[in-house]
DNA sequence: CCAAAAGTGTTGGGAATACACCCATGC
DNA sequence: GCATGGGTGTATTCCCAACACTTTTGG
């Protein structure tokens, strides 16, 4: 589970008690039941931290089969991706902690690796759909928008060009609100927010596609 | 597992005998072993229709939970994109065969949604990749080449573009051998090749990030 | 000479980054 | 007025589709 907090791309993690890995950091999951589907199992194993409707996106990720991933025996792992806005700050238990991606702890198992395909996957979704929209807070100005995706993408954004490139593919909108500057003065902004709450791919791969085709 | 025969994209399937789905068109596969990984034993159940150096690319796509996508019972299912070039012209049982993945026939379980999420992929990544390198013979020409491109995409590609971007990108190469031309005339073809033999990025995601950034 | 196929030159449009400049507020 | 931050206009670059034109063969 990802949010960026603090202009930083950080991950919920949990410091293991027992053996194997103990006192290494684990991502949060757990067993499927019987008649549940993964991504219900993975939602499930995160009501512990979160409310279940603030995890704004859930995708599926990639599934893990060494047979020695697990010290204890053959384990599959089937990893997803989860995204909340800033505006949920769930109540952590004690062993819970968020971590920067770029600056993570001893990881257990494989999740070191589990976690940097997620970031790859979150950067690549950045740049064609809207998937902003779960990680951004509801209403937010551009600056503030600019600081989620450069924490999120791990470089430097502009302001100007994330504006107007996500203005013109609709997937952002601006609202009548205007924010109050800070105690330092500047110019009041306009409030955005993301036009859907769902994800959208808004820059089809279309290399090689004639413009006039159909379909 | 896809192959272009003919100009078109098509999928290998085997006919069920038995319910469930009698008489409907499986994708081939089976259970996993202990000890094994997922993509060796996709590898494995590929093995009696084609041998496994044959398989110029495969890839994990995504694991179906749904409990009760087997009416038998509950069956987790990893699905695998396998792709094999026209080289490849494997003796196939009776009660399999090629099928275009636009003409599909009725399917059984899930495998029908699951051939539309490879064709997605596959398109996605010819568009960003050099996955072309799995579907096309190991030297053509650009003609070919488009043929092969317009199969995979569904759509007309224009043999001059496609030369221009790939050549480029640095995906293909001419070598030094020229195809006669048909009875019919035309300029004889220069004969190209891949670059490389296993899946690059050759256009990564960008977008956002500042001409001079580092790394 | 003509048809057919391959390949090159060139143009135009669109998208994205960069940068200069203007706007609106607090103090 | 001046500093601060927000927003717009514009230039430049790059990529790619489209199309005209040239090249090289068979008959």
């Amino acid at each position: 589970m990802f949010q960026v907090r603090d202009k930083r791309l950080t991950v919920l993690l949990w410091q293991r008690a027992a053996v194997p890995f103990a006192g290494r950091w684990a991502l949060p999951g757990g067993f499927l039941a019987d008649r549940e589907r993964l991504g219900a199992s993975a939602s499930r194993h995160l009501a512990g931290q979160v409310d279940i409707p603030e995890i704004a996106h859930l995708e599926q990720l990639e599934t893990r089969s060494d047979p020695v991933r697990d010290p204890r025996g053959r384990v599959l792992a089937t990893a997803y991706l989860a995204l909340v806005t800033p505006d949920a700050r769930p109540k952590l238990p004690g062993d819970t902690a968020w971590h920067p991606v770029d600056d993570l702890p001893e990881t257990a198992f494989d999740h070191g690796s589990i976690i940097g395909s997620a970031r790859d996957r979150l950067r690549a979704k950045l740049s064609y759909t809207n998937i902003g929209f779960a990680l951004a807070p509801a209403a937010f100005t551009i600056s503030q928008l600019r600081d989620t995706y450069a924490a999120a993408l791990g470089h430097p954004v502009s302001a100007t060009n994330l504006q107007r490139i996500l203005t013109r593919r609709g997937v952002i909108e601006p609202t009548n609100d205007i924010s109050r500057p800070a105690s330092t003065g500047g110019r009041p902004a306009t409030v955005y927010r993301f036009a859907a709450s769902e994800l959208v791919v808004t820059n089809p791969f279309a290399a090689f596609r004639p413009k006039n085709a159909v379909g």
